[in-house]
RNA sequence: GGUCCGUUGGUCUAGGGGUUAUGACGUCGGGUUUUCAUCCCGUUAACAGGGGUUCGAUUCCCCUACGGACUGCCA
């Protein structure tokens, strides 16, 4: 079938929008992109019981700090607006209505206890099904054991009732899944679900059916939790008489702990260390904050190259791809049918790779604001040479000050491992050596070639060893035992400051 | 319990009736570097188990195990 690439996101709004839903939604909008299709936010919001403050206007942003950009949403309207569920109410019930004409759907009254004390006798009586179907309808309160008036009687008298849709008996169905394949089930497997609720709102299940539909979705690209209920969607298409203009389905895999079994929660990311979530969330009940991907410092390419890569692969050994490429090469028949654990190690490895390959000038503007909340400042041309002293050593964004506040600030602590290390007897005889070489030169001669050239001019006429010089030096300047070229942070701190931390390391270690 | 989906190194995976089973992350080791990082080189380690089909199965089929999802007037 050839048709107008449409596909939809259809977030609940009940809360966070993890790395799995993310991925979703990446998928699909990969997909929509890469057949010049419409990517389409729909917000699923018929359960006004599970409404969280804020959790759709969470998602929106979500989205767009991932680069995921709605062609049709709530916000950004459309021809088949609106794209709100709960302003679409009243579409729902005539297609309710029309199942029951057709004898594809009925009426049942029964109550919330009435249902679990069915559900508690028949698992009691040991029996393999807990449903509410051709069997167990029998003995319930609907259209098949109360007569045609009695039925109306309680409508006409406002009683509470629900719609649940008539599975046929007995029939194999194979229904069929772009990932997966034909999935065959027996409908009396099925059990009658409820397609119009007794608060005049549908499940899921019609509203997805019906805005799919009208909305001329194309191809259906949800979670694996959704493969159950497929046979189902397939049947109300068919009641509905759409089954020719049904999408096509994919069901993506979902998203595991690292270690261990289940998926991903929560719970994993607080647990072990590393967010779950794209951006920061404060819970409205709570005020309690989980930080996202992008506060614990990782860059939007990266981490949407990550989630990309997660289950999905375009058959090579590239590792790295921007959302271009993501777009030219995606496939849905690539995506894996297995479970894949989520690596806190890969992303960070990710993050390093596109942080490593930026250009400085790109990555000042990004540590701009953090040398400014230090309440630092300098040229746009000193950051970008601290940017390239620094950008092979930090993995996370968040990183960037341990490595680089020596540019700013002289160091107020000595690594205590490194002093043991590199502070021999005549460590201060070296340096207050070091430190006459230095006060020989001219700040105007103060480069890195030149100043290394005479530092080591010294250690080699003098046969002395570079390290028992070099290591205690970059403690003094830097306070540590790692960082950029040792002569580079001479020359960008400048001799005035340079001669100070010598002094003061001499004094204070 | 039932239904459905799944299972290649520790992790993400390629592959597919006959291969030295691919690449990456990680690990460990080496080289480069005054240091750390980068980079380079190397190392490590996998077809869940059992039956078929076949000359031959990791690949196809069945069973088992394990894992997961679903089983709501939630989505």
């Amino acid at each position: 079938m050839n048709r107008k690439v449409r596909v939809r996101f259809a977030p609940s709004p009940t809360g966070l929008l993890h790395v799995g839903g993310v991925r979703t939604a990446l998928f699909n909008y990969l997909f929509a992109k890469k057949h010049g299709g419409t990517f389409i936010l729909r917000i699923e919001d018929t359960d006004q019981t599970r409404y969280v403050e804020g959790a759709e206007d969470y998602i929106m942003k979500s989205l767009e700090w991932c680069g995921i950009n709605i062609d049709e949403g709530v916000k950004e309207g459309g021809k088949y607006a609106p794209y709100r569920q709960s302003e679409r109410k009243n579409i729902y019930k005539k297609y309710a209505l029309e199942l029951v004409e057709s004898g594809n759907a009925y009426y049942a009254f029964d109550t919330t206890e009435e249902l679990d004390e069915m559900r508690e006798r028949l698992e009691k009586s040991g029996s393999s099904v807990r449903q509410y179907n051709a069997v167990t309808r029998g003995e319930m309160k609907n259209s098949y054991t109360l007569s045609g008036e009695e039925v109306q009687k309680r409508i006409a008298n406002k009683e509470s009732y629900v719609i649940r849709f008539n599975i046929p008996v007995n029939e194999e169905l194979i229904v069929h899944d772009i990932i997966r394949g034909d999935v065959k089930i027996n409908t009396s497997e099925l059990d009658d679900k409820v397609l119009f609720k007794s608060d005049g709102l549908p499940t899921y299940h019609l509203a997805n059916i019906v805005d799919d539909r009208l909305m001329e979705i194309s191809h259906v690209i949800r979670g694996e939790e959704w493969l159950p209920s497929l046979p189902l969607h397939v049947l109300l298409y068919r009641s509905l008489g759409w089954e020719n203009l049904m999408p096509e389905f994919a069901h993506l895999s979902l998203i595991l702990k690292p270690n261990g079994k289940g998926k991903l929660s929560k719970r994993d990311g607080d647990s072990l260390g590393f967010p779950v979530f794209p951006l920061q969330w404060e819970d409205p009940k709570t005020g309690e904050i989980t930080k996202g991907f992008k506060e614990e410092g990782y860059l939007r390419d990266a981490f949407i190259n990550m989630i990309a890569l997660l289950g999905w692969n375009p058959g090579t050994d590239q590792e790295i791809f921007s959302v271009d490429e993501l777009i030219q090469l995606f496939d849905l028949k690539r995506i894996g049918k297995a479970g894949a654990k989520f690596s806190p190690e890969k992303a960070k490895w990710y993050n390093q790779q596109y942080i490593k390959t930026m250009s400085n000038s790109e990555l000042a503007e990004i540590f701009k604001p953090i040398i400014a909340e230090k309440n630092h400042s300098c040229t746009n041309e000193f950051i970008e040479k601290v940017a390239e002293s620094v950008k092979e050593r930090i993995v996370l964004i968040n990183d960037f000050w341990a490595h680089a506040s020596f540019f700013f600030e002289t160091p107020k602590e000595y690594n205590p491992a490194v002093v043991k290390k590199n502070w021999k007897e005549d460590t201060v005889e070296n340096l207050n050596k070091i430190k006459e070489i230095i006060e020989n030169i001219s700040e105007s001669d103060f480069s890195t070639e030149n100043t290394e050239n005479l530092v080591k001019k010294y250690i080699e006429e003098n046969q002395l060893n570079f390290g028992k010089i070099l290591n205690p030096l970059r403690l003094v300047l830097t306070g540590t035992g790692g960082g950029p070229h040792l002569f580079d942070i001479v020359s960008m701190i400048g001799k005035e400051e340079t001669l100070k931390r010598i002094s003061k390391g001499i004094s204070e270690i």
